[in-house]
DNA sequence: GTTCCACAGGAAAGCTAGGATG
DNA sequence: CATCCTAGCTTTCCTGTGGAAC
């Protein structure tokens, strides 16, 4: 507001510890203040998961200032109505984003949300060209923010845009227990009658969101299901049951959304083990998942994979708490892997049969293996 | 004490899709 | 458009091994 040229920002930290709220909070506060102030201040608040190439924040840059100056009544002889989503070249939508700013004495805080997303999809130009505005612009000046949740990220760019992106660096850490508990507890009062909340609940919450990762969201999402829970059970209050099944709950969903995205090969193996399971087999072994997997693979027409590579697939199920397997010795009769199932054998199933490997037929085990 | 099963899991080479490059 | 590169899968070939049975 002085007049100063400010320093860009980037700000890094993990999901959920509040970096975008904490932008946008203190943003808006500026933007009040900055209103009974001589010189303006227009921040715009870009996230770059969404808009993520060169030329479409460029666009959206100039749209946004062309938009302000046309508010203010100006005349726009020199300046187009509007920068199409497509089509011009980029260095004309680049002057027309700096002829709009350029007008007026202002300065333009340019929030850049994930911006490790825009990097990785079309590289540091548009930063190295943002970055660069300032010497070039005459009344105006622009600063970045930059935020990233990954944290090397910085390690990708080009040198020059690194130390002029990141004059001034803020980390935001993990919350801990309670600071979660704070915040759970403030929320809860606003979304949660009186008294409903059994004691220890929040305590449970934030103990369990802290020891895992220190995701804020996260913590809410465990209360609001443990909420949801108690409430299609039709029970007074949210008990320290409750967020406990919310806990398993979770953990279950997010397991069943692992094997989604699994490839189809790693499906299959899963599907092996699922069909022994419910077959009733109560030692599962890799010989036998590789038996059944054969059969299944023959069934819908897909190349087999060898042993060496099934049993590969199996560890890594494993490695993602799929399954367990744990390496057992029966002596004379070799050294194996038994495989128990961490997942609910039904859903895991449906789960895997959304896949366009619908029909499957259930008697893949053979006979001799049942009896066995 | 030996044997020997039924695999585990390391090393290296082959294959392939997709992207970069000329 | 052809060609080259690369990462990720997969196969081939291999050596290693805990412990019940002999």
């Amino acid at each position: 507001m002085r007049g100063e040229t400010p320093s860009n920002v980037f700000i890094y930290g993990k999901t959920g510890t509040g970096k975008t709220a904490t932008v946008k909070y203190v943003t808006k506060e500026l933007e009040k203040v900055a209103k009974r102030a001589p010189r303006k201040v227009e921040v715009v608040y870009l996230n770059c998961e969404l808009v993520n190439t060169q030329y479409r924040i460029l666009a959206t840059l100039a749209n946004t200032f062309l938009g302000k100056v046309r508010e203010n009544g100006a005349e726009l002889s020199d300046l187009p109505e509007e920068v199409p989503m497509t089509g011009w070249p980029t260095d004309q939508v680049y002057k027309c984003f700096f002829d709009a700013l350029d007008l007026d004495k202002q300065l333009a805080i340019i929030v850049l949300d994930e911006i490790d997303k825009l990097v990785l999809k079309s590289g540091d130009e548009v930063l190295y060209n943002l970055t660069r505005v300032n010497s070039d612009l005459k009344k105006a000046k622009i600063s970045i923010i930059g935020i990233s949740n990954d944290l090397n990220f910085m390690n990708y760019l080009d040198p020059r845009v690194k130390s002029s992106l990141s004059e001034e660096e803020l980390v935001f850490s993990p919350y801990n227990a309670l600071q979660l508990k704070d915040i759970l507890e403030r929320r809860a009062t606003m979304s949660f009658a009186d008294g409903s909340l059994a004691d220890g609940v929040i305590s449970l919450c934030a103990a369990h969101a802290a020891r895992e990762h220190g995701d804020a969201r996260r913590a809410l999402d465990m209360l609001r299901v443990a909420g949801e829970l108690a409430e299609r059970e039709g029970a007074e209050a949210v008990t320290v049951g409750h967020v406990r099944q919310a806990f398993q709950k979770i953990e279950q969903d997010k397991m069943l959304e692992v094997i989604r995205t699994l490839p189809t090969q790693s499906k299959l193996v899963l599907y092996s083990v699922i069909l022994l399971d419910e077959k009733g087999v109560r030692k599962i072994i890799t010989g036998d998942v590789y038996n059944v997997y054969r059969t299944v693979c023959r069934q819908i027409s897909l190349d087999i994979l060898t042993q060496r590579r099934v049993s590969d697939l199996i560890s890594e199920l494993d490695m993602m708490g799929i399954i367990n397997a744990r390496i057992i010795s029966k002596g004379r009769y070799g050294r194996t892997k038994e495989i128990v199932l961490n997942v609910q054998p039904l859903q895991a199933r449906s789960a895997i049969q959304e896949d366009y490997i619908s029909d499957i037929d259930t008697t893949a085990v053979p006979h001799q293996l049942t009896l066995a």
